[in-house]
DNA sequence: GACCCGTGGGG
DNA sequence: TCCCCAAGGGT
């Protein structure tokens, strides 16, 4: 692992913020201001989504909930409408849950260290260094996947990103070197940085604006960094989705609140083991296939009567658009149109 | 520390 | 088709 002298620190602050200033992304809509509820709603947003993902869903939640304390004073079901389709559905309960506590708890005054706004639901020590940077000027480094992935090949560090040991070692390194007086311009130029010239895949470095400080492109051994051990590939199920009509109604099922789409309704879904379990009039003949993180799902529709169960109810079309519906049953819908 | 939690895009 | 990736956090 490389380590830079004080100077090496200088010339490297200088040559990346001249950079950011020339090339950077300014225009983005949570960059206008540093407010920390603008900022706050774009870094939960942000967490695992890609920037062309997050922009659309930005535009509607800040313009239906502008401030933290209409966010505090939603319905949740207007929060998770408008998180529709986005995925990781926490984020959403949990950021509505952080703005309520802001508003009702410290009657609107912000916490304005990273230590503090740890403390807000869905708020961990990313996203708590990134808001208290930019909002707040806190001298702290963003540790994200950009910081991971610029650092590791600039200092050629070592330790597996996928180990959870390995934040330490890339906070100890990058905080010597965050800017003093631009903290937050700091972090976000080295996310333009890895979202640029210092992406995952074909990285550009030999055109990039801090190449004279990439230790991993000096050596010629960037593509080990970096360092990062594989993950486990998603786990097959197989399921009936029930199809009951009843006056123009749809059965659906809602979900556990705990687990995956929690509190989310769906068609009734029952795991089987083979495609001989089904039971009922199939209607399709390839299964419709959605892929989580850690689950890949086979799913047929399967035409059938049943006895209503507690969490069950039967939702028109008004209905059903007004919910916000996980993906998957996007998909089952849409496949089972062709049907009718 | 290991596992869970969505979705869409790209090679 | 398959795999990896994308501004992580909660349990």
């Amino acid at each position: 692992m490389e380590i830079w002298s004080e100077q090496t620190i200088k010339d490297f602050r200088r040559t990346l913020l001249d950079w950011y200033d020339q090339e950077g992304r300014a225009t983005l809509p949570w960059r206008l201001n540093h407010e920390p509820y603008r900022v706050l709603v774009s870094e939960i947003m942000l967490q695992q989504t890609q920037v062309d993902t997050v922009l659309p869903y930005y535009e509607r939640f800040m313009s239906d909930l502008p401030t933290v304390q209409d966010l505090a004073y939603a319905p949740e079901a207007q929060v998770l409408k408008l998180w529709e389709g986005l995925g990781y559905y926490s984020r959403a309960r949990n950021l509505q849950k952080a703005a309520r506590f802001i508003v009702d708890e410290l009657h609107g005054h912000w916490p304005e260290s990273a230590d503090d706004l740890q403390e807000l639901p869905g708020v961990g020590p990313y996203t708590s260094a990134a808001i208290a940077s930019i909002s707040f000027g806190e001298v702290v480094p963003a540790v994200d996947g950009n910081a991971y992935r610029v650092f590791s090949r600039l200092l050629k560090i070592d330790a597996d990103i996928a180990n959870t040991k390995s934040r330490k070692i890339f906070y100890d390194a990058i905080a010597p070197i965050v800017d003093i007086s631009r903290p937050g311009d700091f972090n976000q130029a080295i996310m333009d940085l890895g979202s640029s010239f210092m992406t995952a895949k074909n990285p550009d470095s030999q055109n990039s604006p801090v190449r004279e400080f990439n230790a991993a492109f000096r050596d010629d051994v960037e593509a080990k960094y970096p360092v990062k051990t594989k993950k486990q590939k998603p786990i097959k199920q197989m399921y009936m989705a029930t199809i009951s009509e009843s006056n123009d109604k749809l059965l659906f099922e809602k979900r556990p609140d705990t687990g995956l789409l929690a509190g989310f309704w769906t068609f009734p879904l029952i795991e089987i083991n083979s495609i001989d379990d089904i039971e009922g009039q199939q209607l399709n003949i390839k299964p419709i296939i959605h892929v989580f993180t850690h689950r890949r799902w086979e799913i047929w529709l399967v035409k059938q009567d049943v006895d209503l169960m507690p969490n069950q109810q039967y939702l028109s079309p008004d209905d059903w658009q007004r919910l916000s519906l996980p993906t998957v049953q996007h998909k089952l819908l849409k496949a089972l149109e062709a049907f009718q």
